[in-house]
DNA sequence: TGTACATCAGTGAACGCGCGTTCACTGATGTAC
DNA sequence: TGTACATCAGTGAACGCGCGTTCACTGATGTAC
């Protein structure tokens, strides 16, 4: 009675935990079936058979079981990312690019109506508090950690093109985000230029957009392969930073 | 009584045709409000001092206008870059790509609903029509023909990469639907290579993905300066098609 | 030109539905002594 | 260990709201002769 209760919490702190998992698990299928504006309270507890009032036992508002299932969602992507890049050698950049745009595409497909809940239509009237800036990251910090250790690594970079003086400030900020991260040694804050900064985030977008683009229905007419081409654009992104 | 009416209909079509515009406009002052999954229209009527079942006179579904609304979003966008990319003298292709870089970005930003209609997640349970693609298709006409012109012209090119087997039936339909464009002489159909294409299809994407970004809020905490951002991006986009 | 009829626009009530949230409540689980 | 009390989970009814769509209708506009 006394150590199980102390390590987990107690038998009602156990099941309230697991009840607060199963309300978003239920959301989660409601919103791979009708999407986010289809989520709807009453709908969730009735597919788990609780009246539905009962929910608000577990969370205050609809806005804050979407805020969960955002705060989720980053975490699961993140968390793809990293594992994927981990099970690649630390000296095969391009190899651990690859692996962050596949997994990230990878759980974009697997998660369709996450995916365009984290990046398509902001939800109207909903705004997305602090908390989810943390998890939000964290793909980018894969990224940028890639840059960083590229550039420690010495690797050859392409020739840097001109990086105008508005377009500095912003860049200084990004490189300051990118040295607070503790796998990053301070040594790289002077080798991440301006044009390295620029190339990374254009990766970026340019990784997102294609992603976007498959899976909103826009490469329709001119991709269909979309594996092979998804690859290729990929592997020509890499080459843009370096890898 | 004659030839006013055999001009322009009846009175009655004109009433008629008015009141369809008014109904899309009003639509669309709703769109920027609650965006599209809030688009109601009882509300639209009500707006309109009309009572809520008059629509049906209009549009036979929600969804019917939905799609009227989609189809005027394509061309308008359509049109603007259109107008933008006219306006730059033939021979200077990348000041053609920039007016129409800037352009997708100018429209959006004077349009964002109506860009996260057509760019951000697709609407649940409405699949767009036929008649939405050939307007939807405005835009990457435009850009296929300054690619096209290009090549015609003999601008000089980035070193071509390779483009795997796998891609080439795709960069073949993309070929084609280019010299479709009857702008688009038959001449460049054998130079438009398929490394080409993918470089057109890329720039595309890297364009509405740094919009998207930057609309749906992803480069908050990296870029605050959008303007040069956006402008030194597209001007490296540029260069990878060879402008 | 004038009349008879057909077409159409807009009305208002109704159908059937679903939603988020509140509230007073019952009964079970936990806590303190 | 046993009892008294406090905490919490889940209930069921209700509030107040909005939605898309249908339908029989009135009255105005157009058409044919």
């Amino acid at each position: 009675v006394t150590t199980d209760l102390d390590r987990f919490g107690t038998a009602r702190d156990r099941v309230r935990s697991e009840l607060v998992k199963e309300i978003k698990d239920t959301a989660r299928r409601h919103l791979a079936e009708f999407g986010a504006t289809g989520l709807s309270l009453r709908a969730v507890t009735r597919d788990m058979g609780m009246v539905s009032s009962a929910v608000y036992r577990y969370f205050p508002s609809r806005d804050e079981l979407l805020t969960a299932l955002i705060i989720d969602g980053y975490n699961s992507l993140g968390l793809a990312v990293e594992k994927a890049e981990a099970a690649v050698k630390k000296s095969d950049f391009r190899g651990r690019w690859m692996a962050c745009a596949q997994a990230v595409r990878g759980w974009a497909l697997e998660h369709r109506h996450e995916y365009a809940l984290l990046f398509g239509t902001p939800v109207p009237k909903y705004s997305a508090p602090a908390d989810t800036i943390e998890p939000a990251s964290r793909v980018s910090r894969v990224l940028l950690r890639i840059l960083a250790e590229m550039v420690v690594a010495g690797q050859p970079m392409p020739a840097p093109l001109p990086v105008p003086k508005s377009v500095r400030p912003d860049m200084a900020v990004v490189r300051n985000f990118a040295t607070l991260d503790p796998l990053v040694g301070s040594a790289a804050a002077g080798l991440l230029t301006d044009d390295l900064l620029v190339r990374g985030l254009m990766a970026w977008t340019g990784l997102f957009g294609a992603v976007s683009f498959e899976l909103f229905g826009h490469r329709q007419g001119s991709v269909e392969n979309h594996n092979a081409f998804f690859a290729m654009e990929m592997e020509r992104l890499g080459s843009q930073i370096g890898t």
